[in-house]
DNA sequence: AATGTATGAATGAACG
DNA sequence: CGTTCATTCATACATT
């Protein structure tokens, strides 16, 4: 699959060829840094903080808005769970009958029981030099002030951002670094 | 739909010509269940679990991964959802038979069981354009955890390296710092 | 060959 | 978050 000679469509900029076009579409810039943060650092729990991070950054490789990161890091991570659960095998069915389960049925447990650190603090923290240091704590991220932007409307973050820093007390420049590596992510993908 | 005047010669079997052809195509057998489960059964809905019972059921009948029957269900459901909404917009000049092709079976349900009756060797006769009903808004069937699958497999770097605790993970990881290098805020660096 | 059509695949957006 | 919808891209055949 994978065919590549797909078109992006990359409108450098803004060549938003008036009512034409609604729906976002990566850059190959945008994709790249993209994908280099979710794959290459892991990144996949941005907090709205760190879409707009992001967003403000990838302006510059092509029109862009805040829900659009959002989707993307959302999309990507459901897609990529789906596909991975493909594996177990369930037939329990009627025609295709399993019986035993043997065969290394990862169970996979939502466990509860981490006996590890309970310290969660879930919650971002900024590291002194201004990095952001998160990653979700698994479970329910209980972030109080998360509000789950999307759903239909546009300002979705209109809240979240612009004044307040809310609790981080991290006013004004919460700069990030996105230490871009230039891997081949561009996709060039195969085919 | 289908003005079957197509002939989609597959080879109905298997037709993999290494590295040539990598789209899939339904094998006669394959399309004749397909249909028969979405048209005769109502079957529209399957969920994570049905595809890969779908799909391991159909493998007999040709080479089949679970992404093609995701897709095809997809496909299908969209497309006389698209041709409905065309017909809203035709200009009601001649005759539009509206015909409630229920071939047999009104079954309609979304079966609460994970057997799918594969075995129905009814030959159905959907050559009608959308004659499906809705179907939607019905009660989901809380299996238990469901997987689905689709999107490209490309992993061309993958490097994957963070936590990808998958399920339980509960890694102490989960910290990355998000390094993006600001400087070139003001580069012109535009795509 | 060029054009049209059916359909597999991909993915942004949105719902519950 | 898992699932579904809407659009679009890509490609195999079919048609002329």
């Amino acid at each position: 699959m994978e065919q590549q000679t797909q078109q992006q469509i990359e409108d450098g900029g803004n060549n938003q060829a008036a009512g034409t076009n609604n729906r976002w579409a990566p850059t190959p810039p945008q994709l790249r840094i993209l994908k280099g943060l979710y794959y290459d650092k892991g990144f996949k729990y941005p907090t709205p903080e760190q879409i707009q991070e992001i967003c403000l950054h990838l302006k510059q490789y092509g029109q862009i808005e805040d829900k659009n990161v959002f989707f993307w890091f959302q999309n990507l991570k459901a897609r990529e769970r789906q596909k991975l659960k493909e594996f177990r095998n369930v037939p329990v069915g009627g025609s295709l009958d399993l019986n035993f389960g043997s065969t290394g049925s990862t169970s996979n447990y939502r466990s509860t029981d981490r006996s590890i650190d309970l310290n969660f603090g879930s919650r971002v923290g900024y590291g002194a030099d201004g990095s952001i240091m998160e990653q979700r704590g698994e479970y329910h991220q209980e972030i109080e002030t998360l509000p789950l932007f999307p759903m239909h409307g546009e300002d979705i973050f209109g809240n979240m951002k612009t004044t307040s820093e809310g609790g981080s007390g991290y006013g004004g420049d919460s700069r990030i670094s996105l230490e871009l590596s230039l891997n081949s992510y561009g996709d060039a993908d195969m085919v």
